[in-house]
DNA sequence: TAGCAATGGTTGCTTTAGCAATAATTTGAA
DNA sequence: TTCAAATTATTGCTAAAGCAACCATTGCTA
């Protein structure tokens, strides 16, 4: 018994990579959640990402925006849903194809894009502190490294 | 405009550390369903935390378990429910204290020590094919600065 | 062209997660 | 000692997430 390889055998809950990267996970939701609230907006990540996706590229269908990993088509539709609700983003039927829907941006979520990108990068930034930017290309790769390799099995 | 720091302003979603890490985390947290489905357990990535934590020390009171990031006490409450109707955990009352509960694992809470031992190594093994040990322990540095960042700022 | 498979989206069910409020017990302070 | 404050755990509410089943529409093919 030579080989102690801590790649799996870890002693302690805390060295696991699933389980820090569950917390971490965890946190940044929790955080964004209240760094939202300070700026009076009622909004949660994943509605966050689903926005920037839009941002990029507006018009998008349903199914496009669950692609890339950001979870099924019921989640998409439930969180469009509550988007929709809140007038964050707006549902035009395809004329082309009437099974599908085109997501576009709405008047809050303009509003969004503005107020996050003045307030945000203050506390973003908090968090990456004693870090420099090599440190956050090699989480970067090691990141995507480990979710191609997961990719590949499933 | 020289500046261009790619710690905030990242072009593209793909390269925003939050959005990576909530995938991993979700993709993560799938592939370990599914590893215990191949192997005929009905058990959650966060159970298997709790019982990780109980096979440390075993007896916790549920407020224990709560710290360390693992959730707020009510989804404690709910996650230990679910997993005492499935046999993984006992909930004891505590004779000094009549508030508390301690938490001890049961039969089938046993069973999958064993049998997450025997099994998961070769699939956890593969999530971090290409890297080598030094990577793994910069990831794990990292985060963990990330996370501190993170608590200082709650 | 008629019928069947594939596609896009929705709905119902369960688990996880955070918030607020509550109940029961213990602690501490006037 | 008594009464308020803190602690421990629970319940109800909403959102996110995965699964299975479903409906409407489109596309393909026999």
């Amino acid at each position: 018994m030579k080989e102690k390889t801590h790649l799996i055998h870890a002693e302690s809950l805390n060295d696991i990579i699933n389980y820090l990267i569950y917390r971490i996970a965890r946190l940044m939701r929790y955080k964004f959640q209240h760094d939202m609230q300070a700026v009076n907006l009622d909004m949660t990540q994943e509605q966050y990402f689903i926005l920037f996706k839009l941002w990029q590229k507006d018009g998008q269908y349903q199914a496009e925006l669950a692609d890339g990993l950001l979870g099924d088509a019921p989640n998409i539709t439930r969180i469009l849903d509550v988007m929709q609700k809140k007038n964050f983003i707006t549902r035009k039927p395809d004329p082309n194809d009437r099974r599908k829907y085109r997501i576009y941006v709405a008047d809050k979520g303009r509003k969004i894009q503005r107020l996050y990108n003045t307030h945000a990068p203050e506390s973003r930034m908090a968090d990456y502190k004693s870090l420099n930017d090599q440190d956050l290309t090699e989480l970067r790769r090691i990141l995507k490294t480990i979710e191609g390799n997961i990719i590949k099995q499933l």
